[in-house]
DNA sequence: TGATTAATTAACCATGTGGTATATTAAATG
DNA sequence: CATTTAATATACCACATGGTTAATTAATCA
């Protein structure tokens, strides 16, 4: 899977807010599926396949413990995504909507 | 749009080389559709459905020049999307396989 | 062995995505 | 006014996505 690949499939499983907190969930460390699927008002099925999702996108991996399947996180996959976005960071640090944004900021400050 | 589908729309958004591609080539400045389209072996109508999801995004804006539709990179999303990604960055700076992938690259270099 | 628990598989459904070809709108120009 | 150019709209297609319920696998435990 060429670096292209990888950004698809990385960006597709992000595009998802159950896989973003899916994600959250495991940056606190391991969890079985059912931990991770009962926050979730959705079938034990749905959430199979998000954890699927986002192991094809090697941002997880799972691993075996007598019935259990705990899955970790695995951040590399972010590192690519952040590597990709820094690429773009000097214009959205110099555009004149950002800094609109800023003096308002200061303004609103400066009012309180 | 909450924070949560601005993530969702961007992610999405970007999970798509020919996307990528012609944010690549408005970080060059502004470019009209058929300019967008050129380097593609692909429809017009492709394109512009593509043009129309990264506008759905945020990510770019169309401007109107007679019949010409110029269209401008709006980096603001991709900000979004990379202060997200920054919640993880301390996973990825500490975690073993990325160590030994810095240990590596250290040994390679003093190789040569 | 039988029952329970954890998780996946299979079959299905509605909707979205990425592409096509053709038709249409909108503006500029001969 | 007719033609060309730029772009979008429409209608269609194959396939992916996100969910469901029911069935199945795999391991533990009584």
């Amino acid at each position: 899977m060429d670096k292209s690949d990888q950004l698809d499939v990385a960006f597709a499983a992000l595009a998802n807010p159950t896989r973003r907190a899916i994600l959250a969930h495991l940056a606190q460390g391991e969890a079985t599926v059912n931990a991770l699927a009962e926050p979730f008002d959705m079938s034990l099925p749905a959430i199979s396949k998000h954890i699927r999702v986002l192991e094809n996108a090697g941002l997880i991996t799972r691993g075996r413990d007598a019935q259990f399947r705990p899955c970790t996180l695995n951040a590399r996959p972010l590192k690519v995504v952040a590597d990709w976005t820094d690429q773009y960071r000097h214009i959205w640090v110099t555009r004149f909507d950002v800094m609109n944004e800023i003096l308002l900021t200061m303004k609103e400050t400066s009012d309180e």
